[in-house]
RNA sequence: GGGCGCGUAGCUCAAACGGAUAGAGCAUCGGAUUUCUAAUCCGGCGGUUGCAGGUUCGAUUCCUGCCGCGCCUACCA
């Protein structure tokens, strides 16, 4: 609602600018003032205007208030400050609206979006590291299908690199298991679990030899088991298979505890085997992308020239060649064979980058390949997550060819990502790489606390950190299905004390509710690029800023509505007739400002959705649910509503009330948090 | 060395596009419950936004330099 009158806000005042000045502005900002009584939105316009026009900023903006004319849907325009123009609503319309549930059509653009998230190595258990990922990208499918895009989820499958290559190493070598034995442990319970531990002990395995000899034979076992797991159709490729499908599922047992689901999952192997390179290879050759290095230390290797690096040639202007023209022509051949990315190894295997650029040319429809699809995991809500396959099911839905694409990968890879953009720039993909979007967030470390809590040796130097990364090849870190088990398990005691009336099934589902908001909440609250110093006190919290607040003040409200015997869902809507306009303006009271300020903070989701997905940054989304919380429990305190003795002015708190629940849990559910039944 | 990011209250973090008095939570101190459950509310304390310049009517935000920290910089994935 609040979105739809700013935009016509913007768009009168465009119009007046145009007649009345002859000035374009393309874009004109907006502002929440500091407080309700200075208006809904503020407009530091005139202050920009100032230096075009040559005149006081408080004059302009006096002058563009007088001639500007009535903005339906707007009470005033008034001069504030230094030079704000604030704008007033009517309060009653606008919440007239708001009850209503009125949604101005909104044409959200065509095309289908593509979201990668999670992508965790199938070769062991999932970590905090790969919640913060999950959570983000969920998060982020949410904030975009409520902005009414279509969007297909994608979870990719490195299942024949080196990692589960040493998972495999580990059962063969190490746990020296026949392959019906690991058949029979991966049906065990958390099967992930068993290969997190053996991984580590493989990393160690590999190093911790005193003879430099052993070490080098046990490297060369691995490179081995590397090299048929890429190439199939083997006995330990086939245990790569098994091994790694097992540990997917449990993956997505895990993400599925925080409904967070897939639509499909491609997977390294199909990209091999269907030879997605080798198309790739040809329009990188044939466009120029890819340069054969004939000498030098990249001799016989197929090379990416990177951009935005200067090439240090004469040709360069300026400064720079006068500096390169100091330079001898050693020099310059080293500096550009920094520059320079292998693609393709002089043995003539393909690196990592290059599956990367022929998947994404695949995503975007470039490639002129396609997977097969089989079915491979139903939810228990019966959504069907699909999966890569050489040969595929007849019947499928289409996934790929999309118009724009989102990754969520952690900063760490941030070259790579650069890379496959400017492969496809290279290749003339211009449009795709406008609509590639690394959504770039930092790593969840531990903080030297926890990983003493954990049991961890740590270096005086560790001690003095302010976090430490965590290792899968250490074994050092925090499962993310303990971590959920430890959230639950204290939800449960606050619950059973607090309801013991109920029953325990009951208890436990609101415990995972309580503990889902309280990690979910916990992952979006800092923005992408702060690092997570994770702690154990801080994320076990339910109290002040965390999702459990959030859902209590939901829960309260739904309680007031329990016990007034009315109708949560269709209360606002039934009192539509009435004119709330006296509690609302009130002459500008104390009171009917506090509560107006709700509603407005409750008209304001579609804006922050939208704020979130022009940022990619769904800290915001967080931050306005809390807010909204927050603002309720004051209001809730401040109200008795149900002693309220005027039956004109309870129906209005009433209203109040069911509004917020509305829109608190749309909030909530945008992040994947649902309310409990009670808390 | 180069690239990216960060530095804000005792601690953990906000402040999209430069804007009105830099805000929350935690911790700490003090208060509120015969009421719609206190996982709550109200108040106090707490700041030279790393440092030094610059641009601007206006800078936590943009620019330059410096200091400190992290990540990336493989013919690994």
């Amino acid at each position: 609602m609040y979105r739809h009158l700013e935009a016509r806000l913007v768009e009168h005042f465009r119009d007046y600018l145009r007649r009345a000045y002859d000035l374009d502005f393309p874009k004109i900002v907006v502002e929440l003032p500091p407080r309700v009584e200075l208006g809904e939105y503020a407009l530091p316009l005139a202050f920009e205007l100032a230096k075009k026009l040559r005149k006081a900023p408080k004059k302009i903006a006096e002058e563009i208030v007088a001639g500007v004319g009535v903005i339906e849907g707007f009470t005033k325009l008034e001069v504030a400050g230094a030079g704000y123009i604030n704008a007033y609503v009517d309060r009653a319309a606008m919440a007239k609206s708001l009850a209503l549930d009125v949604h101005p059509e909104d044409k959200a653009p065509a095309g289908k979006i593509l979201v990668e998230h999670s992508s965790i190595n199938p070769n062991k258990a999932a970590h905090i590291g790969h919640l913060r990922n999950a959570i983000l990208g969920d998060t982020f499918v949410r904030l975009l299908r409520f902005a009414q895009r279509e969007v297909d989820v994608q979870n990719y499958i490195d299942n024949t690199g080196a990692q589960v290559a040493d998972v495999v190493v580990g059962f063969q070598n190490l746990d020296r298991k026949s392959r019906a034995e690991i058949e029979a442990l991966t049906k065990q319970t958390r099967f992930d679990y068993y290969c997190w531990d053996l991984y580590a002990r493989v990393s160690q395995w590999y190093a911790a030899d005193p003879t430099a000899n052993t070490s080098k034979d046990r490297l060369k076992i691995r490179a081995q088991a590397l090299h048929d797991i890429e190439h199939g159709g083997n006995e330990t490729a086939d245990l790569a298979e098994l091994i790694s499908v097992a540990v997917l599922r449990r993956h997505l047992e895990t993400m599925d505890r925080l409904d967070i689901e897939y639509d499909f999952l491609p997977r390294e192997s199909e990209i091999l085997h269907l030879h997605f390179w080798d198309a790739a290879f040809t329009k990188l050759k044939e466009s120029g992308a890819l340069t054969y290095e004939d000498s030098g230390k990249n001799k016989g290797c197929w090379v990416m020239q990177r951009v935005g690096r200067t090439l240090l040639s004469a040709k360069e202007p300026g400064e720079a060649s006068v500096k390169s023209a100091s330079q001898t022509d050693a020099e310059r051949v080293s500096q550009n064979e920094d520059n320079q990315k292998v693609i393709v190894r002089s043995n003539g295997t393909v690196g990592y980058v290059g599956k990367d650029i022929a998947y994404h040319m695949w995503k975007f429809g470039l490639l002129g390949k396609d997977f097969g699809y089989r079915k491979f995991y139903r939810y228990p809500n019966q959504h069907e997550c699909w999966i890569s396959a050489e040969h595929g099911e007849a019947d499928h839905p289409h996934f790929g060819g999309v118009a724009e694409i989102y990754n969520v990968i952690d900063a760490r890879q941030s070259e790579a990502q650069n890379t496959v953009i400017e492969a496809l720039r290279a290749l003339g993909h211009n449009d795709a790489a406008d609509h590639y979007t690394h959504f770039s967030y930092e790593m969840v470390a531990l903080t030297p606390r926890c990983a003493a809590e954990l049991g961890y040796m740590l270096s005086d130097e560790d001690k003095t950190r302010a976090y430490i990364e965590v290792s899968g090849r250490k074994g050092f870190g925090v499962k993310a299905d303990d971590l959920i088990d430890r959230l639950i398990a204290s939800a449960k005691t606050e619950v059973d004390a607090r309801h013991p009336e109920i029953s325990d099934s009951q208890r436990v589902t609101i415990s995972t509710q309580i503990a889902v908001g309280a990690l979910r909440y916990f992952m979006l609250r800092f923005t992408k690029n702060s690092v997570i110093a994770f702690d154990f006190k801080e994320a076990l919290s339910f109290e002040g800023e965390t999702g459990p607040y959030a859902q209590y003040a939901a829960v309260r409200a739904a309680n007031i509505f329990r016990k007034s015997g009315q109708n949560l869902q269709n209360f606002a809507k039934m009192h539509r007739a009435e004119d709330f306009s006296r509690y609302l303006n009130a002459n500008k009271s104390h009171d009917s400002n506090e509560i107006w300020d709700l509603w407005l903070t409750a008209s304001r989701t579609s804006n922050v959705v939208a704020q979130c997905i022009a940022t990619t940054e769904p800290a915001h989304l967080a931050k306005h649910a809390f807010q909204l919380a927050q603002k309720f429990n004051s209001f809730y305190h401040h109200y008795p509503i149900l002693q309220e003795a005027d039956e004109g002015r309870k129906n209005f708190l009433l209203s109040t009330v069911a509004v917020v629940h509305r829109e608190l849990t749309r909030v909530l559910g945008v992040m994947g948090i649902q309310v409990p039944e009670a808390m």
